[in-house]
DNA sequence: CAAATGATAGACAGGATGGTCTACTTCTGT
DNA sequence: ACAGAAGTAGACCATCCTGTCTATCATTTG
């Protein structure tokens, strides 16, 4: 990959990630990025083409990093430990590789594109199927309903965290 | 409260929720409410002002949908019961007053504003406090531990059932 | 009746947007 | 060294955006 096409969707995942999609103009992007608007259009058809970029790149580099965070868990209690502490760093902003927290470039995208069939907002109902399969793979033995709270019960920690600025809830959530 | 400010509450209302708020122009609005642009500027300073007309509204909606959706339950488990019910009547557009499900309004809006300070975020999340403030009042004697769970499991549902376009999310979350 | 109020239609301004295009420069591989 | 590829700067286009303003019409109220 080219590299000023990485640097493109670097540059326009962070912007796309701290501002939303539609408050980000191309121009904007050109400017951060110090690149020029032929090589943008170059690389990629259109503005949606660079938004897909930047899903794609996120989801991989979300999945990889909750994956680790996920590894080596003894028990199902373990893991579930594991799993809120990753979200309690991660809203914390102690995890350089996703950025300063605005919740989930997922959720936060589709809410913007209303179009239930766009290539978009297939892409985030992908990647939370991926986040999904990966609890319910890392959680050995456990019953499907246990998986499915569990994923609810972060789904809901990440949106609240990001519409109340909460940076306690894990905290909350836990105490028993 | 003029009718003409009414119907422009209501129709930005359903175009925002549907849509998204930067996806709906004000012409828009204008064109499906049939109302003049100067009545528009004559009700509102702008833009934002409408929006958050639009927010207020739909708190009062569906905090007294909710409320009323709690109402007379006998104990905490009946309680829960309760809020999943509901909320599955909501996600499967059994519920006239809120229109067809596009997930919550206060998330997509929250999503869509970057400056976590501007009024609009503000509201969406007191919206999401006073949600959780009746949980906490519905549920009698239960613990606050147990209020914010419920809170982030609904959360979680809500906010699943929009990105994942899943509309059973309810009904595998109460699977024992 | 007359005055005030509220609504309408739509032109208009000023700026931003996504995207195309040209002319020029720099880098790279053989 | 030289050809072709890749990048740059930015003018330009058509369209859309929010918001203002004028001129006209309808309704109500004193």
């Amino acid at each position: 990959m080219s590299t000023k096409k990485q640097q493109l969707i670097d540059c326009a995942m962070g912007l796309f990630y701290q501002h939303g999609i539609h408050a980000i103009g191309i121009n904007e992007i050109l400017k951060s990025s110090g690149i020029a608007k032929k090589t943008l259009y170059n690389h990629f058809e259109s503005k949606e083409a660079l938004v897909l970029a930047t899903l794609e790149q996120r989801h991989h580099l979300f999945i990889s990093w909750l994956s680790r965070c996920l590894e080596n868990a003894q028990t199902n209690e373990q893991l579930a430990e594991q799993l809120f502490s990753a979200l309690d760093q991660w809203i914390n902003n102690k995890v350089e590789v996703l950025g300063e927290f605005r919740g989930c470039y997922f959720i936060n995208t589709a809410a913007e594109f209303g179009e239930l069939s766009s290539p978009i907002n297939q892409l985030c109902q992908r990647h939370k199927l991926a986040v999904k399969a990966l609890l319910k793979q890392a959680l050995n033995d456990a019953d499907d309903a246990a998986v499915e709270r569990l994923f609810l019960l972060s789904e809901g920690i990440i949106s609240t965290a990001y519409t109340c600025h909460d940076t306690d809830v894990v905290k909350r959530a836990l105490k028993n």
